[in-house]
DNA sequence: ACAATACTTAGGCATTGACCTAAGTATTGA
DNA sequence: TCAATACTTAGGTCAATGCCTAAGTATTGT
């Protein structure tokens, strides 16, 4: 397996273009072709064709080739990664305000016992 | 405000880099000035500059300078935006996919009963 | 067989991103 | 006051990204 942290950079990357959430969020749907998720954009296939590179390196999804035709897929649990630093980010700072919070609320108490 | 997608795309690119993701992580332990936070990395401080610029331009973290020392702190509620989005896609995936199951063993039950 | 379809490869060009050095500016301690 | 400290600005290099056109290759319908 890749390094986390060079994991981590590429699926943030992946996710930092508009077109790609996009591609993503329709995958959601379904499966599609590349022509299929193509269509809705404004932009030369090869153009479009290193998006969908970007999202199959990173492991946000998959696709096989039948006949001439490309089909591409979502891989589910390629968001966890993400979704857990986040979550421990969130926690972390969560937790250390209310640390803050509780020993402000102290300090405030021990203030009224002063007076 | 700015737009929905543009901030995600900023906040998504803004994470994609680990000298930032660290900060970041620093960050969650409470505030600290351009110096404390760019003691860790073996970079010019005009270049770790640059990456803390990147981290508030997006939100992620604010900046008051006092004297001659600025100090950084994180802004909580910034992870929002991007744990909503990922939340929401993996809720829809997941939707689909117990769907899915459901319709092949919905299948299965009736390939059963036709034997 | 051969034209149309569905990608694929190759190569080019402009912008952005991540780094650097050198030279500022603004505070502060002696 | 003046040197040290803590950034800040300016500008320069190099690689990666996002887009393009042109020219492939491999399948499939007629």
């Amino acid at each position: 397996m890749t390094n986390y942290s060079e994991s981590l950079d590429s699926l943030f990357q992946a996710l930092a273009d508009p077109t790609r959430r996009t591609v993503i969020e329709r995958l959601s749907l379904g499966p599609a072709s590349v022509s299929e998720l193509a269509e809705p954009f404004d932009m030369a296939l090869p153009s479009f064709l290193q998006h969908l590179k970007v999202l199959e390196q990173c492991g946000l999804v998959t696709s096989q080739k039948v006949g001439r035709v490309r089909t591409y897929q979502l891989v589910p649990e390629a968001l966890n990664l993400m979704r857990h630093w986040l979550q421990n980010q969130q926690t972390v700072w969560t937790r250390r305000l209310d640390q803050l919070d509780s020993y402000l609320l102290e300090l405030a108490k021990q203030e009224k016992q002063n007076e």
